[in-house]
DNA sequence: TTTTCATAATGAGTTTAACTCATATATACA
DNA sequence: TGTATATATGAGTTAAACTCATTATGAAAA
């Protein structure tokens, strides 16, 4: 039974290989399910016997690129306890991995804006969701431990986080610059950190006692002349 | 001569005002020639006569867009001579926008990752860029006017503002929250406020160090009498 | 007004590639 | 070894983008 089901998955497994292969040379439009079964060395109806069109074989490539992430990005934040350096391990492996493997990440737009009805359970995006949570759990463990203000909008900072970096990737992919990477984490962390540890507005309300402090001092010595 | 040359043009027009509505009800694969065709009252060929291909119709439709939001936000701009506020107006702009017509931004990036090697002059994303450099001139501007810090990385800047607007926006899409744009506005204000202004953790120091030394002063003073 | 010519429009026909299904082969089990 | 079940195959079907030989249109010449 172990041997029947270890079987099928190695085929499933070996499925996706090959489709990746495919993918990530041609791109989704020009991939041909012929190369893909010829990659696989399978017939093309076999392949629908394991997926039940195209766009599945995909979202199964986009889907294992996710998982492995997942498992890397979680060992990559292990390496310190301090929330603050944990964010920017994130963050760089987060880029850095955005600029390496685009072309998977591509993948898994294409599927999400192909809108297809046959999606039915998960969209597409799900993958993506353990992923994210990674993010989410670094800052809710940072506001436990009072490392992070209490007061902040995690699906806000989710955005911040996430949105910056994919369009820092397309930037440093487009202008050829992997080099760049770390250039624009340290801007990144700099953004964040004040708004992470509250001091905007502390900082605002500390400027603010400042002047009424002056001002009251100021008019004292003033009566005094 | 004109005459000649204005009916070619409405008729380009018409076929892309007719495929704007295809492409808008039901996407990008699921919008058929034929559909278009029909739509714009005219036969299949001809709308070859037009444009070389589907990719090319879809590419008018998304220039014809941002073309027009170019023309909407530059003026909503104009509305405030004060740097932030300008900014706040334009991000305010840009999340209701995309909002508003996610499924035009979407048939965007269908284009963009389609690697249809057929783009050839253009890659498809050209139009957002005159629509980008709104934001560039912005923050120049203020740098010229000593609003905004000399040290600003432009680029990066660039992918944080449209970066995280975009993620908010899929966010605010996804749980049907349009009435949030405001929110995000202020949080992203908040952010890249301290920063724009250029009040670094150095900044912060400086002013912790000035309120010590004039709280000092001022006791002194008030002992004296 | 009629003829001519160039330009534009048409839609039946071609092509390509995803997907199906009747048939063939392998595998497990008695 | 024989039979039943599961798995694999690839020729055939289908759908939709794109082509092209034919037809319509409309402006200028006769």
């Amino acid at each position: 039974m172990s041997t029947k089901r270890a079987k099928l998955e190695q085929r499933e497994k070996r499925i996706v290989v090959a489709a990746r292969s495919v993918f990530l040379k041609h791109g989704f439009n020009k991939a041909k399910m012929s190369q893909i079964a010829d990659t696989a060395e399978l017939a093309e109806g076999t392949l629908y016997l394991y997926y039940k069109n195209k766009n599945a074989i995909v979202k199964a490539v986009v889907a294992d690129h996710w998982q492995h992430i997942t498992g890397e990005a979680d060992r990559a934040l292990s390496a310190s306890e301090n929330s603050f350096e944990q964010l920017q391990a994130l963050a760089e492996y987060h880029l850095t991995m955005m600029v390496k493997h685009w072309r998977v990440i591509e993948l898994g737009y294409v599927l999400y804006y192909s809108h297809s009805d046959d999606a039915g359970e998960n969209s597409g995006v799900d993958f993506k969701r353990t992923y994210a949570a990674l993010f989410d759990r670094l800052i809710e463990r940072g506001q436990d431990k009072g490392t992070f203000a209490k007061d902040l909008s995690l699906p806000f900072l989710r955005d911040l986080f996430y949105g910056t970096l994919e369009y820092a990737a397309r930037t440093l992919i487009l202008h050829n610059k992997p080099e760049d990477i770390e250039v624009n984490i340290v801007q990144l962390m700099n953004v964040l950190r004040p708004h992470l540890s509250g001091e905007t507005t502390a900082q605002a309300d500390t400027d603010t006692a400042v002047l009424k402090r002056l001002e009251r001092a100021v008019r004292k010595l003033e009566r005094l002349r």
